[in-house]
DNA sequence: AACAGCCAGTGGTCAGACCAGTTCAGAGGC
DNA sequence: GCCTCTGAACTGGTCTGACCACTGGCTGTT
């Protein structure tokens, strides 16, 4: 309680070893010392040359790994992972195991940083950017039909948002997207939609990359918003009164969020990013 | 390189034992087992309890610890976090010690992210959050004159920032907030401003917490973002070409980013959250 | 040339030990 | 009686050395 003299944290100069490894590692990677996809050495060597053992090696390792850095293999060795790459393990994804059911506040974050990361991409996607949307916006068209396969269909729907990420060239943001859809897709995986609505998210993806590609900011941001709230309703919508407990706290909250975000999207045709959108599509 | 099936990452089940832990200790947590703020069994205990080895305990414990989730004192005990409470270490915050130079995108993603919180943060405010909010400004324009404290100002500063999260009543966006500014305020300690830029800085923090005191989201976003793009501007004029090198890369960037916030601004009159600003102050 | 099996290398896990701070109750001084 | 000092017990921090399990390439066979 209180306020304990606000702020002040006489940042401990004391660090673990295992920071200090970090730390080292850290920039050895950045110096390129170690370049991504590169192959470290093997954590024996890697200790001796740290001067550490291998256990404080290993909390580094873990460190990294779970920060999206590196990658190990069992019996294959350990890799230093690139930023812009998907799929990373989980930094504080565990938060939301701890922190009980943070679906609700994940969700907000989402609504709130995805459609203006995805404005970002129209203005800046490049060649190889538009190329992997499109392949994926294709894949998801494919397995649209195949009701079986929701793992796949998530794991794709997923890659896109991170693709579009990625596309706005902030590495910062793909990380960002990629922990908080990890969360939220995980979720989800028991829970199948019906044909129609997979075929409305398909069309929706489309949108987006069609706005990317025709360097739309405000088309693509707003495409993206209406995409996220309509994934949000069919979810809400669609959950038993035993999943939706972790969202109960958070019907007052998505009240207001809602309302926010839609006189947002009403918003939108007035200006905010006309300036790089040639041709501003007042709707 | 390509684009190797496009997704589809089959979730290895084989799960290593210090994840196995990790997720283990997060249920225990979430199911109030341990309560935030308090101390955890003994290492030696709870390995065993676990049924594993300290070894493997302790990896799953500086997973736990890089995402914020517990705390460990070197002779006094590890403790679990509030995820409320700011001031926690590192999770990918160590990233942009390996991705070299993030420092741009952590900007962006900062002037994407927290002005749309500051508007949550008026709408949802609570009395606590307000008197924090306010002891933070006074405490603020306190030490503005004092120009040897540099440090002290900014960790007030990094403050006012995360009760801002907090007030959004948002767990995620707190810890997102933390990362984010935990990087661009270590980037800033060496870097002293000028009392005018200060109380700049100090005036900019109180239009904030009127704005939100006042639930006035818009003024509050508003404020945010300007706030933001001032301090950003003082950074970039101020910065000597050895201190620049990390932002170069950035510079096409910031002329875009730059130019999509301003019309944001001057966009932001038109209706976006009005339903909970009971006067539209439309500028 | 294609395949099966082997084996060195690498990460994963463990046990036990010792070092280094923290804590707090009890001895000592005021 | 109260405060201070002290030290033992407790807790995290680190190390050593060992063994297990998986990977991947080499080798020898077919």
């Amino acid at each position: 309680m209180a306020m304990r003299d606000a702020a002040v944290d006489e940042r401990d100069g004391r660090a673990r070893l295992f920071h200090q490894v970090v730390v080292d590692l850290c920039r050895l990677i950045r110096d390129g010392q170690f370049r991504v996809g590169a192959r470290l050495p093997a954590e024996r060597e890697l200790a001796e040359r740290l001067g550490v053992s291998r256990p404080s090696l290993r909390e580094a390792l873990r460190a990294l790994e779970v920060s999206g850095i590196v990658e190990s293999r069992h019996g294959g060795g350990t890799y230093v992972r690139d930023a812009f790459d998907p799929g990373f393990i989980s930094p504080l994804a565990l938060a939301l195991e701890a922190t009980g059911d943070a679906t609700g506040d994940l969700w907000e974050v989402r609504i709130v940083f995805e459609p203006p990361i995805a404005a970002r991409a129209a203005m800046r996607a490049g060649a190889d950017d538009l190329t992997r949307l499109e392949a994926l916006v294709e894949q998801m068209f494919e397995l649209a039909p195949d009701l079986a396969r929701n793992d796949h269909i998530l794991a794709v729907d997923r890659e896109f948002h991170a693709a579009i990420a990625r596309a706005s060239g902030n590495s910062v943001a793909v990380r960002v997207v990629q922990l908080i859809n990890q969360v939220l897709f995980d979720s989800r995986r028991h829970f199948t939609t019906s044909l129609e609505r997979r075929l409305q998210a398909c069309a929706r993806h489309r949108e987006m990359f069609d706005a990317i590609r025709g360097r739309d900011p405000v088309a693509a941001r707003d495409a993206m918003l209406l995409h996220l709230h309509e994934v949000e309703d069919y979810i809400l919508g669609g959950l038993d009164g035993k999943h939706r407990r972790g969202l109960e706290r958070g019907d007052a909250v998505a009240d207001a969020r809602h309302l926010a975000a839609e006189q947002w999207v009403q918003a939108s045709g007035s200006g905010m990013f006309a300036g790089e959108a040639k041709e501003g599509k007042i709707s």
